[in-house]
DNA sequence: CTGAAAGCGCTTACAG
DNA sequence: CTGAAAGCGCTTACAG
């Protein structure tokens, strides 16, 4: 009797289950630029691990204020999410993450480790201090002298974090360093490039993200300097784009779609079995090399 | 004293009001292709307005597959989304919005009309049609005579409205048209671009979209002939990558960001007038004209 | 106008 | 092992 109502249109009242202290099935992923493109491959592969897992994703976009950050997560607390991924806008952390802890929420702190309370709100991201000390060694085994690092405010962690393997490596070479800072853009790289490109300042460089090295290679392309040689060019993330442009941009890759679908499992295994991970795990990084790097011979 | 407990730590139910009958306040966004940075920009939109208006967005990514479709629509009815805003993916449409009019979920089909009960479910796109019209007589005003189409799959609607005003203006001047028929993706483009740059069997190309017209323009730079003045390139949508590329991609613009606003106020106002949008609503796009259809000397 | 009671649809603990 | 009752935290309609 119950399977025939059940049949045509019976649906689930989960919200009443909720109320009974069910679990909701409901799981949040704060994200602070979903417009950049590695947040959009970043999203949807923790989307589709939620998904496979049983679990529906609340999403919400920051744009890097942490005002609204702060209104979203605690809309979605009041929603029941059960754990939450953020990547987060930096400034008042405590608007933010005092709630989560208040409401017990699981909450993983993914590529930027905003709320220093690690041992509360685990960190997880790539190695990128890592990725950039190989690449900075892979341009200095092709020959490269005088390397800059381009975008990434000055101020920021992230920036100092991709700047260390950097800075490490040169100073370990003897080579001198040069940091041009800005906003993490397209059209800041492109600014950046076109300065490089009509000077002779540099003979390679790596930049914040591929989104500023696909800036600079535009920047290059419409100077008619050829890049692979006589300049070097090196972004970070591997996003679809990197190996789709001419040249094809050598890169560190963090795997985005495992990057995403790992930390997924990892907030998903914590809400599960109630075991907190490590306050800080890094992912391995790998340097992916192609004609920007390469140049025309390979 | 009840603001003294609330001050620390209280948190509205929302389950417990929704039981009572009471508005959700979710709202739920579905996607065939999230990592398609045109559905990237278009969820940020559509997110931030949810937002904005007071609404936390329940997001999935179906990467075009109908039966996970299904599942996580029907997942959403259970959460209770009080409104739904799908770009659904092609077959088994009776799966996804058999449950959805059942639960008389409030139901947008944007940009791809797969139910055909737009009386139901009500579809708002761009103006495809009357875009490659234009698209088509700007590249026959500036002498284009054999023009191609590139990407689509030729069978999908979507493929064939893009086709149509192609194919119109081509009829109407009296000039051959041509469809490469294959996935949207970089890489077809790529391909066919190779092939194209190798022969001259065209003077022009308008692609399915900007995804397929940058990978074809990476073809041409890699077989080192230049766009703008003997072959012509445009493509569709304006994502941020089209005017970043270089030469800077001439493309028909839906404007993505007002478009996303306006799918999600309508799908709201709906929502809360209770007065259904009509069955179909066409947005307006315009050509925007960049070197790679005027060449050097704009 | 204010305050106590009923009930939304589940799950859980308890009685039969 | 099965079935009726209690109760989760709200909102709504009703009594005072």
């Amino acid at each position: 009797v119950r399977e025939a109502i059940g049949a045509l249109g019976y649906v689930y009242n989960r919200p009443a289950a909720q109320l009974r202290g069910a679990r909701t099935g409901l799981v949040g992923l704060v994200i602070n630029d979903l417009r950049n493109p590695f947040f959009g491959e970043f999203a949807a592969s923790v989307q589709m691990e939620f998904a496979a897992r049983g679990y529906a994703t609340v999403i919400a976009n920051t744009d890097g204020d942490p005002v609204v950050q702060a209104q979203v997560t605690g809309s979605m607390i009041e929603h029941g999410v059960s754990a939450l991924l953020i990547s987060a806008a930096y400034g008042d952390e405590e608007a933010t993450f005092g709630p989560l802890a208040r409401a017990s929420v699981p909450t993983i702190q993914v590529l930027r480790k905003v709320d220093p309370r690690t041992d509360l709100f685990p960190f997880l991201a790539p190695d990128y201090a890592a990725g950039t000390a190989a690449a900075t060694r892979h341009l200095i085994g092709r020959g490269a002298q005088r390397i800059a690092f381009v975008g990434g405010l000055a101020a920021r962690p992230v920036t100092q974090e991709r700047l260390s393997g950097y800075l490490a490596e040169l100073d370990a070479a003897g080579l001198p360093a040069r940091h041009w800072a800005g906003p993490v853009s397209r059209s800041f790289g492109r600014e950046t490039g076109a300065v490089l490109a009509a000077s002779d300042l540099h003979d390679a460089a790596i930049c914040y993200n591929d989104l500023v090295a696909l800036g600079l290679l535009v920047a290059f392309n419409e100077a008619e300097r050829p890049l692979g040689d006589r300049f070097r060019l090196i972004g970070i993330d591997d996003i679809e784009a990197a190996g789709q442009v001419w040249p094809p941009l050598t890169t560190v890759a963090c795997d985005i779609d495992d990057f995403g679908a790992d930390a997924a499992a990892r907030m998903l295994d914590w809400l599960e079995t109630g075991v907190r991970p490590a306050p800080e795990t890094r992912t391995p990084v790998r340097l992916v090399t192609r004609a920007s790097t390469l140049g025309r011979n390979g």
